[in-house]
DNA sequence: GTTGAAAGACCTAGTGA
DNA sequence: TCACTAGGTCTTTCAAC
């Protein structure tokens, strides 16, 4: 459940697999002064146990026209259960929402949106999004430049 | 530049690469019907030309003491440059914030924080983020429950 | 751009310490 | 946890198509 069922090897190894999951096994032995076999085990336990959920290649969006990011506030008209999970059952399939979170406060979500451009997100906007019941307000903010963006948490 | 570089079989291999990069040369033949040394050429082409940033470990940032995420919104006193540059090169450096995004609209910068919980919010909020100059606003919200959340652009 | 083959590196499980 | 072993798999290169 926590952090602390992780000692200074595993949290190590998670650092080093976090930035760059392509190192094997031997490497990673080198670096932090372990055996193979050791490294080995560690990994291994490290996924079963689900601390390590996968291992993903990560894109330069820009590069297969993904530039535009837009984080879109949703507000619904009701928040009953059914309400809720109805959006989110039908949300979740537009391909152009990469992450959906239910938050805390003025509004219910916050969708982050990749579209190849403003054109495309208007298309998303009119006949996706738009599209579904008991949607009050939707909010759109777009991103001008990316400053930070980090899969790695520290450890 | 574009996705128009890439043919069917680059497209596919990336699409397979941002589920699973844990899939084999071997793996990803077999699927694609093509040979081991034609994927191998492709990966290395498409890691140099950059459309593969990097491969990396997700972890479940539950399991790892990072259960609180927050949206928090910027306003900076003023839009030169030198304010701008100032602030992003201060926020970047705290290790709570994964991501930092300009923006356009009513505020500035969005901000996505990842710490253990609200206290420890309240803390990087009262102790970093807020002694950052030029600030005029933060507004944050909280993730209460993760619908989706995906790395894979669809190609 | 693609292929098969071949050498070398790596993974993985097992043993014993 | 480590060192060592051994079989199997994977990577990487290259000549050839």
């Amino acid at each position: 459940m926590s952090i602390n069922n992780l000692d200074p090897t595993d949290t190590a190894i998670l650092q080093l697999l976090q930035h760059n999951a392509e190192l094997s096994n031997k490497e990673i032995s080198y670096k932090l002064h372990k055996s193979i076999a050791t490294i080995h085990e560690r990994v291994k336990r490290l996924k079963e146990q689900g601390y390590i959920k996968r291992i993903v290649a990560i894109l330069d969006r820009k590069k297969i026209d993904r530039s535009l990011i837009a984080f879109s506030h949703v507000l619904l008209n009701d928040h009953t259960a059914a309400t809720l999970d109805a959006f989110e059952q039908e949300v979740v399939k537009f391909t152009e929402v990469m992450e959906c979170f239910q938050m805390t406060g003025t509004f219910d979500f916050i969708l982050r949106i990749a579209t190849s451009d403003m054109e495309a997100y208007r298309l998303f906007y009119r006949n996706k999004l738009a599209t579904l019941p008991n949607i009050t307000t939707v909010q759109s903010f777009f991103v001008l430049s990316e400053t930070k963006s980090e899969t790695a948490y520290p450890l």
